[in-house]
DNA sequence: GCCAACGTTGGC
DNA sequence: GCCAACGTTGGC
């Protein structure tokens, strides 16, 4: 299988990979950036693999697998204006916003944390680790996913 | 909580 | 189309 790989971020007091496991499958909504969005609608296959990446925590890490159930559909969330991102400019005729359902595939042993990473020389050109790597879903490439999954004992 | 680095918005 | 102002992300 030629899947692809990402990394996805997630901030845990939002939505961590406990709630995840918790929930068996999550919609991945609420993607409010065009580059990301670019990837969810038109790069995110069903059956590629993630990396779930907890951002803004203690430590900043790399907890698990996930895999994609569903690639790229329209973001409803965003017509909803009781969610947590409503966008007024999005409607069902014209979706501007897209997301894609995962499910979680192992729970690392040891989380992998940023500075793990940035120690590991085989993964110094992932865009996590460049100035300005802000970007919420990433692509990866099999080699550094198979690597961080390693670190993770997963 | 701070702040650097981005992305977006809007006046012109 | 430029660019200043503003909002957000995310590591620390």
């Amino acid at each position: 299988m030629a899947g692809n790989y990402w990394l996805f971020k997630s901030e845990p007091g939002a939505y961590s990979y406990e709630d995840l496991v918790r929930d068996g499958v999550a919609e991945w909504d609420g993607v409010r950036n065009y580059q990301a969005r670019n990837f969810l609608r038109d790069r995110i296959k069903n059956g590629d693999q993630v990396l779930f990446y907890h951002s803004n925590a203690k430590p900043t890490a790399v907890i698990g697998t996930a895999v994609v159930v569903k690639a790229g559909y329209p973001d409803d969330t965003a017509w909803d204006q009781n969610s947590d991102h409503p966008d007024p400019k999005s409607s069902p005729d014209n979706p501007i916003w897209y997301m894609v359902d995962i499910r979680p595939l192992d729970r690392f042993s040891k989380e992998v944390t940023l500075q793990d990473i940035r120690n590991n020389p085989l993964l110094e050109d992932m865009l996590l680790l460049k100035k300005g790597g802000r970007l919420s879903i990433q692509p990866i490439t099999e080699q550094q996913y198979c690597t961080i999954c390693k670190m993770g004992k997963c």
